[in-house]
DNA sequence: TATAATGATGAATTCCTTTCATAAACCGCG
DNA sequence: CGCGGTTTATGAAAGGAATTCATCATTATA
């Protein structure tokens, strides 16, 4: 059976031309080389080496091996390379799962700087799960979870990154748009625009309208928030976004926004993981470089 | 130290699922291979394997590692194929890799003469690739590659064999049948029979109907060259092959050619070889007798 | 809940590698 | 030619690392 250590002892003879050289170089004695290469030739079944003079020369067969020796040896030392990569936490990959819509955009802002801190790391940032972002972690298929709803379940544990408050938008020319607080009842006759999550994931549902026992007068989704913005700029309808989401758009384009009761609707934004993770070092980075990712509150006019 | 028996073991263990099975086929206990990955992790310095269940999963060094066994793994059965080729007396082997599905069928004609005249070699031809053909000379997973695309990559060269054209083929008793070139307008209602590759390395797609920006209605993948040109023949769907091929077929089945668009569908097909090798005596001789094997071009009635 | 299947672990053993000591072959030089 | 200085080859002994055995812990299955 060929193995690294016979290809190690090949390429040596090779390069230093004697066995007591190559001994040397590989920490072994010159009968230990001997010995290998003699056990090899007998196991391939053909000599290799062969005596010329005082030194040692190739046959075609350890010629042969010497080539395979080369790029084996340099695959070798180039995955222990990469394994001790993988070991002092250098080299990985994180893929971060987002439940809520618009926390994408908050993630993009911590990535930009944590790829450029580790420039070995690659990130892949999911956003559609088969059942819930809590299975797709529980089961491997994402390493972080950013979600507003840190549901218990065994072996995750969640940190929490920043709370925020979820305001209502409306168009600058709405009649509400002078008020400061807006109450369910106002708001019925209105068109809700939401991203494409079910009701029950909508927190202006289930929080603001549900207890209030109405809704408003249709519900239509909208998958950019671009375009979700500038649609309710134009008076087609009403939404709900994190402050901070509506502090960016507040001076580009003709909007309001108000609070969503009079104790606002206030939400905390969570990073979950696995806890029996060894946790590798990017992971407590990136949760470290998350925290610090603070946002600016919303400048309330 | 990352030894042969470590990447076996990571490779069954991968291939099995667990570590009793994988032990079985390695003809040690299962405690053997605990203790040997035990050993690997310490040395690594970093986790391969987790329970998962009663089963073994990979963390993301394993998986790596994994990659690495299969690559590796390979070369050094195919130097000990090669080794024990020496000890037989036999001269070498000369892999192939095919990256054209019909081209396949023209090189087993070379192939027969070539045994006959090197009996001391031994031939392999490979047809599917971990990558890219290209990768897998450079890595030395093949010494040869017949490829109608010859992207350049350091350390590679590639001689022409000959030029042939893609020709359209469908049942003869199809509307078309009469005409001498094929518009990509035509066959906006046909199903496309192609040979299973990706989208964007069918030329028939690529350089026909993309470029017409229209689409065949529909597109199946058959993997045999006769079931495909039966299933044309029986007016199931309409395919491109190289001229040559077609001429082989057209007297056994009622089926007709059309040019590709007015000047047909040229192609060039290369052989290609690493550049730097020693270049053993039969390598020449395969390229020489390549060259040779013309192929009858298509008689068009 | 009992049972079968699987992985982990520590101690003992086996097997392979290495070393040591020495012989044999080779080269250069007087 | 013969003699140091080198080098490889070899057999026996020593050393060490991989393997096995026996057993426990965990988990899925019936």
């Amino acid at each position: 059976m060929l193995e690294r250590t016979h290809l190690a002892i090949i390429h040596e003879v090779h390069r230093l031309g004697t066995l007591t050289a190559a001994a040397r170089t590989l920490n072994l004695s010159q009968s230990a080389l001997s010995h290998a290469i003699r056990r090899l030739e007998q196991q391939a079944g053909t000599a290799l080496l062969y005596k010329h003079g005082r030194r040692l020369r190739f046959t075609e067969a350890g010629h042969y091996l010497c080539g395979v020796a080369e790029r084996l040896l340099a695959q070798f030392d180039h995955a222990e390379t990469i394994l001790g990569a993988f070991a002092a936490g250098r080299k990985g990959s994180l893929r971060i799962g987002v439940e809520c819509h618009p926390c994408h955009r908050w993630l993009v802002r911590v990535v930009s700087p944590f790829l450029a801190r580790w420039p070995e790391v690659d990130i892949d940032i999911r956003r559609e799960f088969q059942f819930s972002g809590i299975a797709a972690l529980t089961q491997h298929d994402i390493d972080m979870l950013i979600t507003p709803d840190p549901l218990g379940a065994a072996g995750l544990c969640f940190t929490p990154l920043f709370g925020y408050e979820m305001v209502l938008v409306i168009s600058r020319s709405h009649p509400l748009a002078t008020q400061q607080v807006a109450r369910p009842a106002d708001l019925t006759e209105e068109i809700l625009l939401s991203y494409p999550v079910k009701d029950e994931r909508l927190d202006i549902l289930s929080l603001f309208f549900t207890p209030a026992q109405c809704r408003p007068r249709g519900h239509k989704h909208v998958e950019d928030t671009e375009i979700l913005l500038r649609m309710v700029a134009a008076g087609r309808g009403i939404s709900a976004i994190p402050d901070w989401l509506a502090a960016e758009y507040l001076n580009q384009l003709p909007l309001s926004t108000l609070r969503l009761g009079k104790d606002g609707l206030q939400k905390q934004l969570y990073i979950g993981r696995r806890d029996k993770d060894r946790p590798a070092p990017f992971i407590d980075c990136f949760l470290e470089m998350a925290k610090d990712t603070k946002l600016a509150p919303l400048q309330k006019s």
